[in-house]
RNA sequence: GUGGUUGUAGCUCAGUUGGUUAGAGCGCCUGAUUGUGGUUCAGGAGGUCGUCGGUUCGAGACCGAUCUUCCACCCCA
């Protein structure tokens, strides 16, 4: 114990205070999960590490934490690998499980392994932790939560559309105001991609097009000619830096680079559909945008890609991401299942709330109303009054010992207990009770029954 | 994984070119006030200067390693 402990990088203790505003946003987006329809499930926090390992690409498989076999695992270590120190061989033979990356692919596991029980279309969410070996930085860790909404069984856009609706509410009853759904297709992309004959480099092409807002225009010019794109190619992107303004204009211009390739045609076309459908459906709080450049990550997305930013003046990266795979389950052997699906990102919303200062007072109070202990007698006296507080669905509590009264009081305010029951001898003989208000400062006698609806 | 950055009291931070017992504000504790917190007043406690090692007569200041924080890259919630 010499030592001061300490908890690993990228990781956190949560105060009660940070636990209850957590809860906050968690409730209200699970709220609004069950509203739309969708069912919770659970998955373990690690998984066979085949059903990991080459999901998220040679980047993900390096941010894949890894668990050490248990008992002599060296011995079954391969030889080879170890002696010539070849980490990404050993670690298959010394490393059987690992630590749950993100919330799709296990889901996607858990469809293929329970396809007889399930009743298609599939609405599911989920709320669980997930890891990463990465490097820590603001609203990144190494452990956070994910919540994640999904469809399988569904190929119809309708989906999007609910999705589209779904993030609005959530950042509705948050009052997250400002919020930016910026919503792109794969196929737009890949169909780029064709008319500049990159297409077997969609994602060196999506990647260098994904930093536009960030490097620039040259930048990303330098960078796809260094991926190995034509410039005869990039020559024919020059429309697409220069797009700006409405959705509708932009799949104007869309349309016109795109006219050769039937695939780009077709994203555009679902694209229109969504638009159209949550333009007669309209948006609360949150704001609608295509984003041609949006392509991030996820090998697997085959339609819509959603990113969601927060309001511009936190900078912060984006906080929740979804799209359309239309083969997840196709890497565990169940062909032609298409899914669709939304995350967010509670530690991230969590500072976004913090920052704009808009978790709810209510957040902080834990119990309504603590009793004064002023003695045994009193004590008891108190207790029965408490419990039928709490019958009546009012948290109450006594403070465990008849401690001096400043310090009980105290102990009131700082926990941000909004009222203070003192009962001494006067108070039983005459059976009534005295209520102080600890925000205005003021106090009273009053019956049982009037405490209950006072406090109720 | 690469490059950089940060670390002094519970918190936010001072600490001059290395030089006696390391400071402030806020918070905390005690009392004024033995049935009244949040205000006021008077006292008080609290620091292995992230950790380990090195240079030096002397290190909170300099050097190295390590951990942590934040930033850029990579990638991403």
């Amino acid at each position: 114990m010499a030592q001061k402990p300490s908890i690993p990088k990228g990781t956190r203790d949560f105060t009660p205070i940070e636990v209850a505003k957590r809860n906050y946003i968690f409730n209200t987006i699970r709220g609004a999960f069950e509203t739309f329809g969708f069912q919770p499930i659970e998955t373990p926090s690690f998984e066979n590490s085949e059903t990991l390992m080459g999901k998220y690409g040679d980047e993900g498989d390096r941010l894949i934490f890894k668990i050490l076999n248990s008992g002599d695992y060296l011995s079954k270590a391969n030889t080879e690998a170890y002696n010539t120190k070849d980490s990404n061989k050993l670690t298959s033979s010394i490393s059987e499980k690992a630590l749950r990356y993100d919330l799709t692919v296990p889901f996607a596991r858990y469809v293929v392994q329970h396809q007889n029980e399930i009743e298609f279309p599939f609405k599911r969410y989920q709320i669980q932790p997930v890891w990463r070996a990465d490097r820590p930085q603001k609203g990144r860790f190494r452990e956070f939560y994910q919540c994640d909404a999904d469809v399988v069984g569904s190929d119809s856009l309708w989906q999007e559309v609910e999705f589209i609706q779904l993030y609005d509410t959530v950042f509705k009853a948050l009052k997250l105001e400002g919020v930016t759904i910026k919503i792109n297709n794969r196929k737009i992309l890949s169909g780029i991609a064709e008319v500049i004959g990159a297409s077997n480099k969609l994602i060196d092409f999506t990647v260098a097009l994904d930093k536009l807002d960030k490097i620039g225009e040259e930048k990303v010019k330098e960078e796809m000619l260094s991926k190995g794109i034509s410039q005869d190619g990039i020559s024919k992107l020059q429309p697409l830096f220069s797009l700006s303004g409405s959705f509708e204009s932009q799949m104007e211009s869309l349309r016109t680079i795109l006219a050769t390739s039937k695939d780009g045609l077709k994203g555009i076309e679902e694209l229109a559909f969504i638009n159209l459908a949550i333009s007669e459906l309209g948006l609360t709080t949150a704001t609608l945008q295509l984003d041609v450049t949006l392509a991030r990550g996820l090998n697997y997305y085959t339609g819509a890609i959603f990113e969601v930013s927060a309001p511009q003046e936190v900078k912060i990266g984006s906080i929740g991401g979804g799209g359309r795979y239309d083969d997840l389950t196709g890497i565990f052997g169940m062909k032609d299942m298409s899914g669709v699906g939304i995350s967010f990102g509670l530690d991230r919303i969590y500072l976004v709330l913090e920052e704009l200062n808009l978790f709810p007072e209510t957040v902080n109070k834990s119990v309504e109303v603590l009793f004064i202990n002023f003695g045994d007698k009193e004590a008891l006296f108190s207790l029965k009054a408490i419990k039928v507080l709490r019958e009546a669905g009012i948290n109450a509590e006594l403070y465990p010992e008849a401690a001096k009264m400043k310090k009980q009081m105290t102990h009131a305010n700082r926990r941000n207990i909004p009222f203070v029951v003192l009962v001494g001898e006067e108070e039983i003989t005459s059976s009534t009770y005295t209520l102080k208000d600890m925000t205005l400062g003021e106090q009273y006698k009053v019956s049982l029954q009037d405490l209950i609806s006072k406090l109720k």
